[in-house]
DNA sequence: GGTGAAAACATCCAAGA
DNA sequence: TCTTGGATGTTTTCACC
């Protein structure tokens, strides 16, 4: 679990494992020309270092009937840190939030949510509102996905 | 790429798939109840028919050095379709925009992105306002991720 | 950092339910 | 039609150079 030193070779690695999460240590040496073997080691090595955190299919909405997004701002109450806990809670246990960030900015929280219609959207925001920690909530329908989950680049 | 009939099975697979994208069939054979080789053809399936759309890699932040992300909500100068081109456009092209949305709201964008530092939020921001055709930024620098890319649940 | 071999794996196909 | 198990080529990984 050391922390490698990070070549030239392991930034190819893991911008094409972050393109193609399937690629074989065969493809990946081809690709950035070294052997197979080696390409193998400096995968688990980059995974044991924690610079590659995990592999996922990505699904399309309609796979899980989650076909709308919705970014939603959230001020709460008050800043104290039971109303803090609370909703970070709430928020790790909805399975509809895809992200939550603590932000600066008028808002204390920022969220993404899919889910299936407006109907599924609005019961999710009664569950947060419920939590009698929420002062105000902004929310923003998608209305067209530019770009989505883009690789990150150095 | 004909769309299947998705049944438990495949909704299993879908599942187990995005939270380990390098599960093998043989894997996700004992994970199913499915001898190895029938997972692998409804994995081929659920390939062909678009809703399993790639694989990727997770990377740590600091495996990029994009440790700091922003949201950044836009209002167009005016709606007119040749400044909506234009911006979508430089959002396409910027690769540390990392999610566009088109949303309802004041915003008429919402932008998930990640850099190095504020100094490179600040030329990013500067880039986009180049383009002429922003009328308003609103940023909001994230201070804690507390969930991020959950996986989609039905 | 590469090689080669053993074990594990993916995928195709024939045949059964 | 959907599923299985075995055959075959591919891939991973390890000891060794």
């Amino acid at each position: 679990m050391k922390m490698p030193e990070i070549d030239d070779f392991d930034l190819k690695i893991l911008t094409l494992l972050q393109a193609n999460g399937r690629l074989t240590n065969q493809e990946l040496s081809d690709l950035v020309g070294l052997s197979a073997s080696q390409c193998s080691r400096r995968r688990i090595a980059l995974e044991n270092a924690q610079l590659i955190l995990g592999y996922h299919a990505r699904l399309a909405p309609q796979a899980m009937n989650v076909e709308m997004v919705a970014m939603i701002e959230v001020r709460l109450v008050s800043h104290g840190v039971e109303h803090a806990e609370r909703f970070q809670r709430i928020v790790v246990e909805e399975s509809a939030i895809i992200d939550a960030y603590k932000t600066t900015g008028d808002a204390d929280y920022t969220l993404k949510t899919a889910v299936a219609d407006l109907a599924s959207l609005n019961q999710l925001m009664g569950r947060l509102f419920a939590s009698n920690c929420i002062g105000h909530i902004k929310t923003a329908v998608v209305l067209e996905r530019i770009k989505e989950n883009s690789v990150l680049t150095h």
